[in-house]
DNA sequence: TATATTTTTTAGGCAAATCTAAAAATATTT
DNA sequence: AAATATTTTTAGATTTGCCTAAAAAATATA
């Protein structure tokens, strides 16, 4: 499997996840930065290697061994994300760059002994669950911010958006992992919410409230 | 820097320590398992990056900057290596293919904390120095086994050769860095030595001596 | 429903890294 | 020194993954 049809394939998993229907051309072209008769190019490539049902015009979606290799590549990618960060310092908006890269280095023993070395982590520094070797994910229930009752607490568990300009505004609001918050106003008029945090209150986007997880 | 570049530079960097003059086309070509007129191919495209000195015919060597690539490259090699070894249980014989793949993630960063993180280690599970940040090199006085005299005791702190073929040899006759040795006869025909380690004796061919480091 | 717009595919091309086959340069042997 | 052999380079082709431009299909709009 070469490194572009592993990022084909991971796109691909995760617009699936977003989109129940089958991905379109224009999604995947938009995700790879790349242009839409590159990603046809590639979407019969995979299709005769079996790891997506395509017809033309009609968007498509993985076969099974196809989104099995997707799993693995989001774990190896997740697993290298958390190695980074407990092992080796990294800060939570330093990792994504080089975990796109390590996410590719192909050994099934690394990958399975990395992840005993690591203590089996089931989620990796922005939250998201990590599939195990067999590729098996668990999905824990979690809400936005925009969609928390106001009066509620809520504890933060994850982040829609990785962007480092993203994760670094929530580095500058001390907000991480565990940061419990409460909901105190909420504007009608452009969703902007008041939430307190560590005894003080602050004031967020709706862009914000709309990518940061609680529970 | 692409992948190929960076194993061009490091095999030029190996073969030019071995063969002091230029290194020729043909000798690159054998140990990256491709044709001549590849490399030259290649020649030409590190040449105009300034990597190489090049002359049509002449054989090539590296430039400063050819060989702080190059040496760089060894230090993410060896770095993974002990990695592998120390913190994921690899055995020395398993590392170098998955290493092979690791040196070409690109971050400056990781690597040198992954260095902090292994303890600034000065060798190799191989017995092989690894270059520090400046890509400086520290060598050793080390000498093959064929060329210690009959009677001396010696420890082994490398090998040359590296496959895994030679690696698993020496695993079962319990060989690893460290291990104390005494030649006891050295047979002038063939070279074959009888040497006494752990309280009993060993014959070893003239291929096994030519490819074993004591001190 | 006919027209316009958007999406997707096809056709033809490009760059990187490789190959084979043949030519040129160098090295070795007689 | 001439003939032979080896090494290296050139020329032209192939594969992968991408591109642009144009055609075809699907979708939206009037």
């Amino acid at each position: 499997m070469t490194t572009s049809e592993e990022n084909y394939l991971k796109v691909i998993y995760h617009l699936s996840n977003l989109t129940p229907k089958g991905v379109n051309t224009n999604a995947i072209a938009a995700m790879l930065d790349t242009k839409a008769s590159s990603v046809t190019d590639m979407l019969k490539k995979l299709s005769e290697k079996d790891w997506i049902h395509y017809q033309k015009y009609q968007g498509v979606s993985l076969t099974d061994k196809g989104k099995f290799n997707a799993k693995i590549i989001v774990r190896k990618h997740r697993l290298w994300e958390v190695f980074l960060v407990e092992k080796l310092g990294f800060a939570w908006d330093e990792v994504h760059e080089v975990a796109e890269e390590l996410e590719h280095i192909q050994s099934e023993k690394l990958i399975n002994q990395l992840d005993q070395f690591l203590n089996f982590p089931s989620f990796d520094p922005h939250g998201d669950p990590i599939p195990n070797a067999k590729g098996e994910i668990i999905k824990i229930e979690k809400q936005l911010v925009s969609e928390i009752e106001v009066g509620k607490t809520m504890t933060c568990v994850g982040v829609k958006d990785t962007s480092v300009d993203f994760l670094q505004y929530l580095n500058k609001q001390n907000i991480s992992l565990g940061t419990k918050m409460k909901v105190l106003e909420k504007e009608p008029f452009d969703g902007t919410l008041k939430i307190e945090i560590n005894n003080s209150v602050l004031v967020i986007s709706d862009k914000i409230a709309n990518n940061l997880y609680v529970k």
